[in-house]
DNA sequence: AACTATTTATAAGA
DNA sequence: TTCTTATAAATAGTT
């Protein structure tokens, strides 16, 4: 219903499924809520997405309208016999299970770590995969450096510019001033930057002392040791 | 949403009501449809008309989209009064619920589908992670290859081994043999090589024809397109 | 997340 | 109810 016309089945491309499932999820909850007032309607919604999570909506409480449910539903089976909604529940119980050990043993083949049972198709498919992947979180994480760079950089830029109001402040004071007491921890270094701000710089590498404006270095500095 | 814009508030006409009810029901249902296969979601729905009337639509059955349901919500008293097994079997869902979305959320990271809350370290970590599961997956595919060249090889001398004999024998039988009918499609090639063996090894790219011994043939043969 | 060309949904009327 | 049609909404692809 946009730029173009799409067949109902499986979006393939796994971020724009993640997309249009966000798009039509709200949609869907909207046009819900519509029918319940404008036909004075009771409504209830359950929507699991594809990774698991859960999105519900009911004009009063969910329990009421499952209540309600299962007193209409012509299955009276379903409803109060507890060994059936037991076996119903191993049921639901063996799909997780399922779904469990086979995202599990996926990972584990994303990893290597067990690779016996593949043929030269499933091992190339995989591969293709963790190409795609490795590429994609390394291009997200050169972004992310460049990102922290120029942070570092502005930073840089604002401790230079105070560096040089302060150094003006001191000049302005020792000029007029006589009887104020110069503290040594505050005098000139010779490069003419307050010790204050070369605090900050050169402490990069020892993080969790200044909680402000060293965070991002602290980050990057980290990160660096990985580095290729 | 048609020939006038309306406020989304009870439609007072009954008659009108019920004409809303009946068109914006099926255009509810058929988005909740699209929405599960379009994103793979699992969907429940119950609509109650105001004259007490039950619709539902669910992907798979509604008692195991309501099950999952109460296994996500934390308001346990949700349906029925759950027994102390119901109570356990919907403690063991939640647990099987958040590992299958762990495990998805990992695989959709190890994919590079889904990296933005991840912080620098994590990315990282990530892509070390994909470095090693990629290089085994490679190193493995290597072994395969070569494995399946050796048993190419093998199968080469033996088809080898197995023409000499045949070409001996033939000779052997034409040389005394007067009263023997020679099928032409049996007859030597300038080559020697029998024409069974010719079409063993020169039909490898074109598989599901013999099942014996083109099978390793044919494996090595599809993989190779994809190769880098 | 915002935009916009299209497709859909649908309110009113027949 | 169903069909029609003008118009409001939803949304697929793009940025």
């Amino acid at each position: 219903m946009a730029r173009e016309k799409i067949k109902i089945r499986k979006i393939d491309n796994a971020t724009a499924r993640q997309v249009t499932f966000s798009k039509r999820r709200r949609g869907l909850f909207k046009k819900a809520e519509e029918l319940a007032i404008l036909c004075d309607a009771e409504v209830g919604l359950m929507v699991f997405s594809a990774t698991g999570k859960l999105f519900d909506f009911s004009t009063s409480s969910m329990k009421e309208i499952i209540d309600r449910y299962n007193g209409h539903s012509k299955d009276h089976t379903a409803v109060d016999a507890p060994s059936l909604d037991l076996q119903l529940e191993n049921g639901s119980m063996t799909i997780l299970s399922n779904q469990v050990a086979e995202a599990t043993h996926q990972l584990r083949n994303m990893r290597g770590e067990d690779l016996h049972g593949l043929t030269l198709q499933e091992l190339q498919q995989l591969e293709k995969t963790l190409e795609t992947g490795l590429s994609r979180v390394t291009q997200k994480k050169g972004e992310q450096i460049l990102e922290q760079i120029n942070h570092l950089r502005k930073k840089g830029v604002q401790l230079v510019e105070e560096n040089t109001r302060l150094r003006y402040q001191v000049a302005e004071m020792s000029k007029m001033g006589k009887q104020v007491v110069v503290d040594p921890e505050n005098a000139f270094h010779e490069d003419g930057q307050s010790s204050e701000s070369v605090t900050n710089v050169t402490h990069c590498g020892n993080p969790y002392e200044n909680d402000d404006t060293s965070d991002t270095c602290l980050k990057l500095g980290l990160s660096c040791s990985g580095w290729k």
